[in-house]
DNA sequence: CCTACTGCATTAGCCATCTAATGCAGTAGT
DNA sequence: ACTACTGCATTAGATGGCTAATGCAGTAGG
């Protein structure tokens, strides 16, 4: 996982990230157990509080649990509730942008332009 | 311009959003001084260092000018920076909405049919 | 000139957030 | 039991961003 100590985006964030995509992509299965606290606080070089403040943002999204002494895993509904989850941030900011238009004076059309650029640009990839 | 002073959003964003608004939908026109530093701040119950933040942003992105000593006014081209700037914004928003529906997962289709529900549920307002 | 207004620069305090240090509590193999 | 792992709770330090206090500098009218 490739983490930047020095962005603007909290560590335990791009730690949470990189794990949630691995679970909606099923690269972990559902009871598959995940790397310890201490472990993966040793492979990014942060403190394992950090680890665990990232595992806490995926356990209350239910995208994994935990238990206390045996370790950290897959929830059974893991890849679904990430999708979910992903669908949701998505949402969000979509809608972000669309009042921001909105306030600003731009029409449907307008936004829509904005939108397709946008998923133009993102196949370009 | 109604301000809520224990949003997690800056106050001086609340501002510079409230006047390029304003600005953008053509209620000032270009040349027309806006209210001084103090009267504002005295209107939205703030320090006019606050009210000065929310102007400088919106001076970087050309939308008004200041002179020292005689005010603040609209810029020649400030509805069209404004619009401009907007664009941008929401051209960003959508750009990181796009690019957590495909890190989790969702293709393209996916990702159309959360922005036609956002899009949906603005006009619905 | 002098007063009353302008915008602006400097400084400091406050506060939230993030990260780390440390120790406790549960599990399991030997 | 003992050891070596687990997750978790508490606390503290550090950092950065926001807001305010204060004073300087420029403009214009009486």
């Amino acid at each position: 996982m490739k983490i930047d100590p020095r962005s603007h985006v909290p560590i335990y964030l791009q730690i949470a990230d990189g794990i949630r995509e691995a679970v909606a992509a099923g690269i972990y299965s559902p009871g598959e157990s995940l790397p310890s606290l201490r472990v993966l606080a040793l492979d990014v070089q942060v403190n394992p509080n950090t680890v665990q403040r990232a595992y806490d943002e995926l356990a209350r999204d239910g995208l994994i649990y935990s238990r206390r002494g045996k370790g950290l895993f897959v929830a059974e509904q893991g890849k679904a509730n990430a999708l979910e989850r992903a669908r949701k941030t998505v949402r969000r900011l979509f809608d972000q942008g669309v009042q921001a238009g909105h306030s600003a004076g731009m029409d449907a059309n307008d936004i829509r332009a904005v939108f397709q650029a946008s998923m133009s640009a993102k196949e370009k990839q």
